[in-house]
Order: C-alpha cells, then structure tokens, then sequence
DNA sequence: AAACAGGTTGAAACCGATTTCAGGTGGAGG
DNA sequence: CCTCCACCTGAAATCGGTTTCAACCTGTTT
C-alpha cells in the first residue's frame, strides 16, 4: 500500500499539498493538484483510515447493538439502518449479543477504542448503564428503553396505541374472550402493549386474562399450550409479537383448532414473515424501516453538530389479514 | 480518554514500559509492573485500538458481505460468523449489498482502508473481481463461487448432493412428475443442485422438466403460478430454496391444492423458518453454522500464519417433515 | 521603491499506540 | 577486582494520515 509520503515525493510536493488535494480543505496550485491528482490515479492511493481516524478522532463507524439477529425484527432494523449508514458513507459494526451483558459490554468497550462516531443498541440487559466504564460515543436507544444511559435520542413505535387497536380489533371481529400473551414487563413495549390491552378490555367491561411470555417463538410454543388449558374457551389470542403468534398458530393447529374460525390471532410487529405465512396474518403495523433510518441519521446529525429530537414515537397501524376475521354488522 | 503516556507519567515509568506490561511483551520489574496496573486500573485505562491497529496493520475487524441480510440463510450465516469472531476477539463489519456491486466494492475497499484482517464475502455479483483494485485483504468465499478473484478458502455444501438426494426421495415418495424451480445457473449452487436432479431424473428414467427462478419470495411467487399453467399435472416441487418452496406453497393454497396430498413439496437450505412454517417443511439441510463458523475460523488461522484448507465442502442431509409423505411401499 | 495584503506551501507537531536499540544495572565467573 | 552476560528500561522511530504555523511569493497601494 502506498502512502501519502509516497504519494508526495512522486509529485514533487509535501505530504500537507497531497492531503489538501484530497480532501479540498485548502487552495492548491491548479497545477500541483493536477500533478497530484495523476500520481494518485497512477498509484491507486487510497488514505489509510485508521490515520485518518486515530486524528480526526472518528472513524466513520456506527456499532449496532442487537440481541439476536436471526430475530426477523432485528434483521430488518439492522437492513435499515445498514442501508442509511451506507447513504452517509459511515459504515456499520454488528454485535448480536444474545441477551449477553458481557458481549455487550464488550463491544461498548471496542467501538469506544475504536473512536466510533455512535453506537445504536437495542437490547434485554436492564443494568447496562450500571456496568458499562466511561464511554466516549453517543448512544441511540432503539425499541427498548435502558434505564440509567444517557442516550442523545430514544426512538420507539406507539406501543400503546398498538395494543389498544390490536385489542379492539379482535373485539369488533366478534372475540369475547380474548387472552393477551403479554411481553417481558421489564420492557416498555410489553408494558404499554399491555396497558393497551387492560384498557381496551375495561372501557368495554371485558374480562381481563393474560400470561406471560417472552418475545421468541420457543416461548410461543410453551405458552400456547398453557394458554388452551387454562382459558379453554378462548376465541381471540393477542400475542405479543409476530413470532409468538406464529407459534400459537402451530399449537392451535396441532390441536385441531381452525384459524380465525374458533380462535382469532393478532401479532405485533409486522416482520416480513407475517405476511409470507400461511395464513397471513393480522397483525400491528411498526414502521420498522422508518425506525432504522432515524436511528442512524441521529447519528449522523449528532456528528456533524446538528441538534437533534431526543425522544421520538413512531406512530402504528394494523393491517387485517387472514388471522382474523371483521364481522360485517360491526 | 487518557493515553498511554498519561498512564507512564503517573505510574512514574515510560509508555514502552506500559505497553510492555498490557501486551506481555516483556518482563518488566514486578514492582513496576504492579504501579502500571493500579494506574490502569485507576484511570480505567483502554489502549486505542486505531493506534494499535495502524501499527500492527491488524484491525482484528472481518468484513462480511452479504447479499441481503433479511434473508434468513444470510442472518444465519451471519450470526455464526459473529460468534465465532467474537470468541476469537475479532469484530465483525456488515455490509448488506442488495447485489449493488459498486456498494460491494466500496466496502471492499473501506475495509483494505481500515487494515481488516479478512473478507467473508457471500456475493451475486459475477464480475466482482475484474472491477476491484488491489486489495491486501484475504477472502473467503461463502457459498457462491466468484470467479477471479484468490480467495485464501472456499466454503460450500454439497448442492449436487443435495439435488440428488431431494430428487430422489420425491421419487421414494411416489411422485412421478417432478418439476424442478431451479436456481440461478450463474451459482455452482443453482448449477449443482439442478445437475443432482438431472442425474436422478436420467437414472431412474424420468422426464425432465424445470423453470428458472431466482432464490427469493417474489420470484417464487411468479415462478410457481408459471408452472401450474405449463405442468398442470405436476405432482412434486424441487424448489431451489426454502423461500421459493414457501412461496410455491402459497400459490398451491391459493389455488386449491393441497401438500402433500395432490402435490408434495420439497425446499433447500433448512433455513429456520422451513421448520416452523405451517406446513413444515421437507428440505435439505445445509450446516449453515458450520460453514460460518469455519469461514471466520479460516480468517483467524491465515492471521495467525497457520496452514489453512482452500476447498471445504460440507455434507448435507435431508430432513423429511410435512411437505412430502414416504409412501410406505417404498 | 517600500510596505502590505492575500494566497500557497512545506516542515514539523500531533493523534496513540508498538518496537527497536542502545545504555544501565546487577550478578556470576575468572 | 575486572570482565562478561543477561536482563530491564526508556528515548526515539514508526505506522499514515491531518493540521498548524511560519515563510515565501505575487501583486497592489502609497
């Protein structure tokens, strides 16, 4: 690899003459940039961006924080904001922490070393902020609030408002007993998607019933199964996200019961998969995309000393598909 | 953030000194060294990791590039990759190239800039090679053949194994019309599966009959409303991949038919969803943390100057699920 | 013709590590 | 007691960029 030392002795001029070539932050003689411009077309010289970084105190990284990747809904937030990183020239180091402090920790630590320009975490630990040592870089908050960081930008879906039109959905397709597999309460999206829920059900006088269930589709399986003995005469189930609704489909499938006949299901989240299965189905609409795309611009913003909304709430919406059914007298 | 001279000067020694104790480099007086990490541990000190990889010319970071993450063979791949590089302590660099070659060859090229320690490239892009510039940085190659371009190592599993073993057991289970949506001929993957099942097809004397399909939902989709129109009397799917054969599962439901009763249905890759899809579905299965796991390892090795095997072909299996019915007279 | 403003330029310092190399110390051996 | 060797140690060079700063050149003004 040639260096800008190289580079300058070939075109008879000063390492300062070539950087400033490169990078237009001064005047250079038009004809010593043109001798310049050559050798670095010659050569190929490319800077080094390790120097480049170790100076400028930068290094066009953005580390992103997720728990699991093979999670559909992580996978597509990391495609947004890989996408949006690329658009801003920065480039995107992935950590898939497996809800594993320490690796998460870690990462935190090496992207700190690493003069990262941000880090974008989405992640289970809730006593992160307490075990994490002094961190230079500016951390975005994505889905899931961390008590004890301080963030530059929270960024979340109305979770709240999703339970609430998850809820009433299954209500207007004719549901009386409607079960709720709520998410891990220790995150404000199992939270507010259940306050949805308990709201719904007392503004209409419904019989409130739940279980708890973790985000994942093992846990679906487990769940589902607990959920058919214990509330035999369920009509509507509200899992508390896609993979858990799929699971729950499987279970009611296994036992000879028909989908949105005897029971009607709503997700949460709309991973790509709820539309691709069979059946399609009915789930809340999070702007998964959108997210991602603002995650990183935040980021972004932030570098170039932009101010920046510190908490933003992404609206929702449902789509109905083949999961449930709207009764026509409403 | 302080630096390793702040350290010295505390510690009363000098940075050589330092550095000699964190790295064990050298034997350093017990006394001295026991001042340096109390310093250390004081100051919460943490070696720049720039600094070091610029001079070392070592960033311990792995570019990976994948044609599109939200496909789950690639997150899969993906996540594997991640883990056994982070055992190794090595980072992973993502980049999601949406079969944009110019989006590959500047991340190629970001990554000699950062003096990446290796490439794990998985790429649709043909002509890859012939456009890049010197690159110091060693490859290896995931899944898909590229030519010109020397690799240090080549992963794969084996697709001629694979098409014949899934030809062969649609035969064991009484098909007599097999229609093959095959991959794209470009990829030894699409190549090889496809000669399995012309091998197949010419020893037990069976006709010959296949559509092209690119590996993913959409084309799926498309491609299997075609085969109805052209076989309507069809009775077993040999699609290229697991999403193409969900795809064709849902174009068959659609249309009245059903798996496996009128048309049984085989996948490929035995990505995570093939299982839980409802139906679930019979494909072959691809070691695919096998493969990842030993790309990275392969990358850690020719670091370490150790020997390295260049051609890896990994075994399949079949997994027989829903989607196909062993007929019991064999 | 001298003074001055404005624009280019390169030497050198800097970012924060690692490693080389030469000098200093202490103990063993003659 | 002197020599030699082994072992520590720190000054300085290095990695490959960027930026500061002072020097220089050109052209204009008085």
């Amino acid at each position: 690899m040639v260096s800008i030392r190289e580079v300058a002795k070939r075109a008879g001029v000063s390492p300062a003459t070539v950087s400033r070539v490169i990078n237009g932050t001064a005047n250079v003689d038009p004809i010593k940039r043109e001798q310049v411009l050559v050798v670095v077309d010659e050569t190929g010289y490319k800077p080094n961006e390790l120097a480049r970084a170790l100076f400028k105190k930068s290094s066009k990284i953005i580390g992103v924080i997720v728990p699991n990747i093979e999670n559909a809904f992580f996978g597509e937030l990391a495609r947004a904001i890989e996408e949006e990183a690329y658009q801003n020239n920065y480039r995107i180091l992935l950590c898939n922490s497996q809800n594993n402090t320490e690796k998460e920790l870690l990462n935190i630590q090496t992207l700190n070393q690493l003069n990262a320009d941000g880090i974008i975490i989405m992640t289970n630990s809730e006593n992160l902020a307490s075990q994490m040592g002094p961190c230079q870089v500016p951390f975005v908050i994505l889905d899931r609030k961390i008590e004890g960081l301080d963030e530059i930008a929270f960024i979340e879906a109305d979770h709240y408002k999703g339970g609430r039109m998850a809820t009433e959905h299954l209500l207007q397709c004719g549901c009386k007993n409607i079960v709720c597999m709520r998410g891990p309460q220790k995150f404000s999206s199992g939270q507010q998607r259940f306050l949805g829920y308990l709201d719904i059900c007392k503004e209409y006088g419904l019989k409130v019933q739940w279980l708890d269930c973790d985000y994942d589709y093992e846990e679906g399986l487990r769940v589902a199964e607990e959920l058919l003995s214990e509330f035999p005469d369920v009509d509507g189930i509200l899992a508390c996200n896609d993979m858990v609704a799929i699971a729950a489909y499987k279970v009611l499938l296994s036992k000879g019961f028909h989908v949105p006949e005897d029971i009607q299901l709503m997700g949460f989240d709309n991973i790509r998969f709820s539309k691709l299965f069979a059946p399609e189905f009915s789930t809340i609409i999070q702007p998964i995309k959108e997210m991602g795309t603002l995650a990183t611009q935040v980021i972004v913003q932030y570098a170039n000393g932009e101010p920046i909304q510190k908490e933003n709430l992404f609206d929702v919406s449902l789509v109905e598909r083949q999961t449930t059914r709207h009764t026509k007298e409403k």
